[in-house]
RNA sequence: GGUGAUUUAGUGUAGCGGUUAGCACGCCACCCUCUCACGGUGGAAACCCGGGUUCGAGUCCCGGAUUCACUACCA
């Protein structure tokens, strides 16, 4: 049944803080999935725990989707028929399915406190609230429901357990790892409702809203693997087995060093971004960094996290959003989690940046060469654009162009020590002062007939290639690198060319 | 501890009984070259271990080990 339904899939994290890379990830593939499929993409909030609520979590969620290109069909902006889509506005529906499963005996009652519940478990090695436990603890079942009814009015706080008939074998058929079963007796009598707080945890309100949301696939981390056998329980508790949704358990993003997860603290430490935006923690005050604010491409990171335990099944790795819809399946997905690796984002970055039309990259350009004192009016938008296409060979990161191309905007003040030891002879001032008027004579200054000309010159005065041209650039630059010599004078123009090598020749003293 | 998942170069992966085990990142060398890149060429580098099945196993089966996840009134 579960196959022939509309696909309708869902992301569904908690605003417990700035989304992460992973659960990026997780949209992503739910996104492509639905796409694919002309299905639709859900965005559930859930956050059913009020205590973990962090202000800015849930709008940081939004325009990091927004920003990446997931885009989402239903959700709590979005509108849809089957909402709310924040699960603290949908109490009165789980209220009545709580309702369900107290009314047919499939959960009871437990007054046991958290700290009654610590106690035990300290006491009791592996303690379990379950089958075998049950009965000694202080519940409905226990108790008897007219006892428990009269805690209840007498205001004591309660919550509400899944019975979990123990020794049953429950099949998870899961999209990419096949059927796996597990023995019902090492789940325990789960918590489905807090009287506390009057909402569900976790188990409850996800089963109801993907059965109400008619979800047809869960895509979802491996994280959940565990807990899948207890909501095919739920699922046929409720009557809802002929419906219940397909799992799909998707490996973990692993650390890129060590071992475990990757976390929230492994950017920092590493030196990399964890989250897609910048966060700046509400409470802390500690700021993260982002993928968007150091200089990433969107449309770079979702083909990098794509790449990421998937694979298209041949050797092709530079795909658009458009491709990865296409050729996305569970079938290609590997079962281990995959480290994340840092510099292979970057190389994706830099494919991208490559690929992106000179006009744009200057448009990025711009607000950087303003950040630097650059009074980016003085210079035609031809004019960055030109200079950004030069250098782009050359730069991982957008950020990297001031580095790279920040000589075409301000004339170098320091020139590398390094350079000038290796390229600064004694008589070089000399040839430099040739050079000007070399220069100045050229009645072209496109950069192969400037270099026709330079060149002739340099080797009809029997002058040393290398040195001559380095220390030409070493005026002009402020160091030995960039592009090609004569692409730069061709666009810095005869004047300011000649100015840079007035002021090298003056300001540059060789140290022998 | 228990349960489950997992296992091909440093990393991400292809492979789906017979391949010199392919690709990409990274690394090294050479070429290009006025420099730094880009690009090109080449190189080092892998089937977790042990049993089986088979003429033949990275591919199938069993056992072990590994790593990861879960084991909350968190998701």
């Amino acid at each position: 049944m579960a196959n022939t339904r509309n696909v309708r899939v869902r992301f569904a994290p908690s605003p417990t803080g700035p989304l992460h890379i992973g659960g990026v990830r997780t949209a992503l593939y739910n996104y492509l999935f639905a796409r694919q499929n002309g299905g639709t993409m859900i965005l559930r909030i859930e956050d059913t725990d009020s205590n973990r609520f962090v202000p800015g979590a849930e709008d940081y969620i939004n325009e990091a989707l927004a920003w990446l290109g997931i885009g989402i069909d239903e959700g709590v902006r979005e509108g849809g028929d089957f909402g709310p889509y924040k699960q603290s506005e949908r109490r009165d529906i789980y209220r009545r399915y709580v309702k369900q499963l107290l009314d047919s005996g499939r959960a009871y009652y437990a007054f046991d406190t958290p700290e009654e519940l610590e106690a035990k478990r300290k006491e009791v090695p592996n303690f379990q609230y379950d089958a075998s436990t049950r009965l000694s603890m202080r519940n409905s079942l226990s108790l008897g429901l007219d006892e428990a009814r009269k805690l209840i009015d007498a205001g004591e706080k309660y919550v509400v357990r899944f019975l979990v008939e123990p020794n049953r074998d429950v099949t998870v058929h899961d999209l990419i790892r096949g059927d796996v079963v597990i023995n019902s007796k090492i789940i325990d009598d789960k918590v489905l409702y807090k009287s506390a707080d009057d909402l569900p945890t976790y188990h409850l309100a996800n089963i109801v809203d993907d059965h109400l949301m008619e979800v047809s696939h869960v895509i979802r981390g491996e994280e959940w693997l565990p807990s899948a056998p207890l909501h095919v329980l739920l699922y046929e508790a409720f009557g809802w087995t002929d419906t219940m949704p397909a799992f799909v358990h998707l490996p973990l993003l692993l650390k890129p060093d060590g071992k475990g997860k990757l976390s929230k603290r492994d950017g920092d430490r590493l030196g990399f971004p964890v989250f897609p935006l910048e966060w700046h923690d509400p409470k802390s005050g500690d700021v993260s960094s982002g993928y968007r604010e150091a200089g990433y491409l969107p449309e770079a990171v979702v083909n990098f996290l794509a790449l990421l335990g998937w694979n298209p099944g041949d050797d092709r790795e530079i795909l658009s959003i458009d491709e990865l819809i296409q050729l996305f399946s569970f079938e290609h997905c590997s079962r281990a989690g995959a480290k994340f690796d840092f510099e292979k984002g970057k190389w994706f970055n830099h494919q991208y940046l490559l690929a992106k039309p000179d006009e744009e990259l200057a448009e990025l350009f711009k607000p950087i060469l303003a950040a630097h004192g650059v009074e980016v009016a003085r210079f035609s938008d031809e004019y960055i654009a030109r200079a950004v296409g030069l250098v782009k060979s050359r730069i991982s990161f957008v950020g990297d162009l001031w580095e790279q191309a920040g000589f075409f905007f301000v004339a170098p003040t320091e020139y590398s020590p390094k350079d000038i030891r290796k390229r600064w002879k004694e008589d070089t001032p000399a040839i430099m002062t040739q050079l000007i008027d070399v220069v100045n004579g050229l009645e072209d200054m496109t950069s192969k007939a400037a270099e026709d000309v330079v060149l002739k010159w340099i080797s009809d005065n029997g002058y040393h290639l290398g040195n001559v041209m380095n220390a030409f650039r070493l005026t002009v630059v402020g160091e030995c690198r960039g592009p090609h010599m004569f692409d730069i004078t061709e666009l810095m123009g005869k004047e300011e060319t000649i100015a840079r090598i007035k002021r090298g020749i003056e300001n540059i003293k060789c140290e022998e």
